[in-house]
RNA sequence: UGGGUCGUCGCCAAGCGGUAAGGCACGGGGUUUUGAUCCCCGCAUACCAAGGUUCGAAUCCUUGCGACCCAGCCA
């Protein structure tokens, strides 16, 4: 495939900034990154974009970047989602140079907050939330100081050693740092460090009742780890003061540069894990790895493929701009991907008997159609021909719209790798409605076109007696508006048609047995793949995408 | 009316003082036993606005305007 054999990967500022540090030989010219999720939900699309950008800067410049659990708050945190992460940022194609959890520094983040009191730079605070939240001033007015914030530092690192020793109750005290209650930076504001929880921590369990929090927590993590460029979204921002201010007054191995890039925005989808947990547990969705979610394990089961997630965040940039991204981006790319990659077969969503009268009833003739129309590479295999074969509903018309191209009464239409056939009359049942096609063949037209005329069109067939029933499930986008965001309650910007369910599908007897994740194009219909739900007797496919549609629709 | 950031084509996005890359979308044409793919062609005298500096500005300066983020013992 020489279309992706040289991939114009594109520039962004954070290159600009690695360039220019490499330059000046910061970090002894080794690059650092890492990912660092909390496991408290599964990852979607907008941390693909954070994982490949992480990824994608070790490996342009011949570095190392990790996989971090952020696992600070276990109230929201478990395994199972740990191990989704891990699932899921592999499939993605990417390896971690190393693997950590912040749990892992809770020893030595308690060191240093210990030296950050000695240092008279953090205070044990019994204020309640409410009385530090009424002290933190607001936008526009500073904060007052916390009565405790005079404490001596023999009574803050008492304090604080019970505190961890479990002596006191669940939020009767937390650790603050002392920075400046007037800062014009609210997250200055003598920020909490540590707090008192007693939570089962999935990984440490009950060796712990204090937990660190995050802008303490992270910017030390980095330190520890050797990170040299700590990459966060833009919310952050105004974090990086702090982020910079527990690094300058702690002794640590070094000091990470953070750079804030924008989040993905995509249209007609949400990329809060709140939401999408929510809509999990409303049932909504039938799990985070429905094919509608917006989620890696989602997209996955849905059928697109790891490289075009990877393209797209390629494609879409890495810059500080508040961007919406259109849906037809991600849509081109897995497009993209599927043309190239997928093998064709013939399946029918919605059946017609057609009888061709004039094919002998006895006989099947092996036909050989190619699994790739531009790329023989990939091989033929055989189509069973029959007198009984099942057309789309859709593809015979008996009052057809103007352009229609396919089978009309007493019209012509060329079964793709087979025959022309004529269409002689169509039988209905009690109520009107059309069960069955009488049609005739020409038997001059196998791989030939018909001598004297031109037929208009081709369509996709399948035999009756030699095909396979499936359960196709056609899926749309989830939300019905573009920014579901922006309505007062994002459930009801939900598309309540997002999952049509074609429960007599049938397929081409080749796919029998073909695994779950496998992908194929249906000719004319879509790229489908195979899913988990599959059984011996009936298959299950799940429609990633359909073709583009150049013409104008009924 | 505090602080932080952003503003280049419908949507993304290069550009970093020398005279507007590319992708998606869109429009037109061609090939085609998938109305798919593929192939051509078109698509910003213009860079939020207004001044200024300069031989020359999207790029530098000034002043406006607009948008986003921040007051969790969440991350």
């Amino acid at each position: 495939m020489s279309a992706n054999e040289n991939p114009v990967v594109p520039t962004n500022f954070i290159h600009h900034i690695i360039d220019s540090d490499l330059k000046a030989n910061k970090n002894n010219g080794k690059v650092a990154t890492r990912f660092p999720p909390e496991p408290n939900g599964y990852l979607h699309i907008g941390h693909a974009k954070s994982i490949c950008l992480n990824f994608g800067l070790a490996a342009k410049y011949q570095g190392r970047c990790h996989l971090r659990f952020d696992d600070t708050n276990p109230e929201k945190e478990s395994d199972e989602y740990v191990q989704a992460i891990m699932r899921d940022v592999e499939w993605l194609g990417f390896k971690w140079h190393e693997l950590h959890h912040a749990s892992d520094y809770f020893g030595q983040l308690y060191d240093y907050a210990v030296q950050l009191i000695k240092d008279g730079k953090a205070y044990v605070d019994s204020s309640t939330p409410e009385q530090i939240r009424a002290n933190r001033g607001t936008l526009t007015e500073p904060g007052k100081p916390s009565p405790d914030r005079s404490r001596s530092i023999a009574e803050n690192l008492d304090l604080f050693q019970r505190m961890r020793a479990g002596e006191f109750a669940d939020g009767q005290y937390v650790l603050r740092a002392k920075i400046d209650m007037a800062s014009p930076n609210i997250n200055m504001r003598d920020p909490t460090i540590y707090r008192i929880r007693r939570v089962h921590h999935q990984r440490t369990g009950d060796a712990w009742c204090i937990y660190p929090m995050y802008d303490y927590t992270h910017c030390l993590s980095d330190a520890i780890e050797g990170i040299t460029h700590s990459i966060c979204t833009l919310e952050f921002e105004d974090h990086r003061p702090l982020y910079d201010w527990v690094l300058h007054e702690l002794d640590t191995p070094c000091h990470p540069q953070q750079i804030e890039f924008a989040r993905l925005q995509l249209e007609y989808t949400i990329v809060s894990k709140r939401k999408l947990n929510q809509l999990v547990t409303a049932k909504h969705v039938g799990g985070w790895d429905d094919p509608r979610m917006p989620t890696i394990a989602g997209m996955r089961r849905a059928g697109v493929p790891a490289a075009a997630i990877r393209d797209f965040c390629e494609r879409i940039g890495v810059t500080k701009k508040d961007a919406w991204i259109e849906a037809g981006v991600l849509e081109n790319c897995i497009r993209e991907d599927l043309n190239q990659n997928a093998l064709r077969a013939m399946a029918v969503l919605q059946p017609l008997r057609v009888v061709i009268e004039s094919y002998p009833e006895a006989q099947t003739e092996w036909l050989e159609v190619s699994n790739h129309p531009q790329r023989p590479e990939l091989g033929k295999r055989k189509l069973p021909f029959t007198r009984v074969v099942l057309i789309e509903q859709d593809d015979f018309a008996e009052n057809p719209p103007p352009k229609y191209k396919r089978l009309v009464p007493g019209g012509e239409i060329r079964l793709r790798g087979a025959y022309v056939i004529k269409c002689h009359a169509a039988v209905k049942d009690a109520d009107g409605r059309i069960i069955e096609l009488r049609c005739s063949h020409d038997p001059n037209t196998l791989g030939k076109n018909p001598e004297g005329r031109k037929v208009k069109g081709v369509i996709h067939w399948v035999s009756e007696s030699n095909s396979l029933p499936a359960e196709i499930r056609l899926y749309d986008r989830l939300f019905r508006l573009p920014y579901p965001d922006n309505e007062k309650n994002f459930l009801a910007a939900l598309n309540l048609d997002s999952l049509t369910i074609l429960e007599h599908g049938r397929v081409e007897a080749s796919l029998a047995g073909v695994a779950p994740e496998s992908c194929r194009q249906f000719e004319r219909t879509g790229y489908f793949c195979v899913d988990k739900d599959s059984t011996d007797t009936k298959m299950v496919f799940n429609r990633t995408v359909t073709l583009r549609e150049d013409w104008v629709k009924e």
